[in-house]
DNA sequence: CCAAAAGTGTTGCTCTTACACCCATGC
DNA sequence: GCATGGGTGTAAGAGCAACACTTTTGG
């Protein structure tokens, strides 16, 4: 078969990025949902999402999509998987990949969001999403789950300075269960990634906690000799 | 934004879908590479792969596709993920899943794939293979190693019948390192998900190995109290 | 001075790892 | 009878989980 009509007859497709958006304020993981504005389902909750775009990277295009809808930049992002169902998207057949991310609430803003029609939910809060979408929520909290036990995600929802009780609290929001204070301080300190600061964070507690912050040279070098993170 | 133009004006894309096919064979993990047929690149190492159709879903497809190229049915399959670089393929702008698959190799018709042009290399055979292909196969090595450690996976590539030392061997060939046989027996005997079986292999041996089968109704009831595999 | 959260060590137990010899059999 | 791979148990050490009291300070 030539060139031409391998490529040529092959069919098209409709693809569009969703984006998964955690974030972690009040203490509460919480994620990040718009209201959809086409038809069909309009005014139902949905990601954010968007096409991909004529040579652009399926990667650009989740980055783009988040920007434009959210005015959210520069955050940690990464693909989750392709859903690929003929009939998952009620308008057209659509295929999406999800990507999830990572963001530092407290360092964004909020209203910029809250104008383009986003609202953070935690957990227990998410309503019916659109078509696949609560499906693509359930596996990207797996994947975040999965990856944040050998990998140090938790910092890129935390500000960057933060206290050991506030990290202790966020895996406890991933894993959804209680982690001994003093177990948890042992092995989180055993690591030595962590950089001690001279300041306290007095907004909990009358002591006030010490505040840390995540020293990534120390890890990046502590990996490439075997190292392995594990919470 | 009305329904038509939100969808009608969104660009298509040809989506393809790339199998990365495991085997295990005379104690080897093995992957089953083909040679290209179309330009670019005709004649070059490759994996398999075909377009989605219209109305197909992405999973379909790519059992399909294993399924012309190959004539290998009915095995595990998973989704790796998307690639979605705008030049990845030299071709076209093509978007490409990437789906990861096990097979008993003695259950199929080597005769057939091979009718088909296609090759099972070992992991060290591996040549250079077209576009992003390779990057695919070291993410799908990746993904099987997470996968295997906390699934039973490794049944997925051997036959009905096995003995230990087949299984460890297996294990070994996944994780490239030696695995100390007592401990080896010790773990996996213990989970009690192996029905022993009243035969022996005399293949390898005079004294020959007993044989043992997954029983997977016993694995599942398992994990439904708690249960994890692991190695 | 008291309430509220931060900070601190020890112990038992479980799990992992390391390791060497006998067994069965085909040739 | 001997070479070959299959099969078996134990002990030491590491890592994990459970657990209660003292410290600090704003109000």
């Amino acid at each position: 078969m030539s060139l031409a009509s391998f490529y040529a007859n092959a069919p098209r497709h409709l693809v569009a990025v969703d984006c998964i958006i955690f974030g972690f304020e009040d203490g509460k993981l919480k994620l990040l949902i718009i209201q959809r504005k086409v038809d069909p389902l309009a005014g139902a909750f949905s990601l954010v999402g968007g096409f991909v775009q004529e040579n652009e990277s399926t990667d650009h295009a989740a980055i783009r999509v988040l920007r434009q809808t959210t005015g959210i930049r520069d955050i940690f992002m990464d693909q989750l998987r392709a859903y690929g169902d003929a009939g998952r998207d009620a308008g057209a057949r659509v295929i999406s990949l999800a990507y999830y991310a990572l963001i530092r609430i407290s360092e964004h803003d909020k209203l910029l969001a809250q104008q383009h029609g986003a609202h953070w939910l935690s957990l227990h809060q998410i309503p019916e999403l659109i078509f696949d979408h609560n499906e693509m929520l359930r596996d990207a909290l797996e994947r975040l789950r999965d990856r944040a036990k050998f990998h140090p995600l938790g910092f890129e929802l935390l500000p960057e300075k933060f206290s050991l009780p506030q990290l202790r609290n966020l895996y406890e929001e991933i894993y959804q269960r209680p982690l001994d204070k003093r177990n948890f301080r042992k092995k989180i300190l055993a690591m030595d990634i962590l950089e001690k600061l001279d300041e306290k964070d007095k907004s909990t507690s009358k002591k006030g906690a010490h505040l840390y912050r995540f020293d990534r040279k120390k890890y990046d070098a502590l990996t490439q000799h075997g190292f392995v993170f594990e919470i």
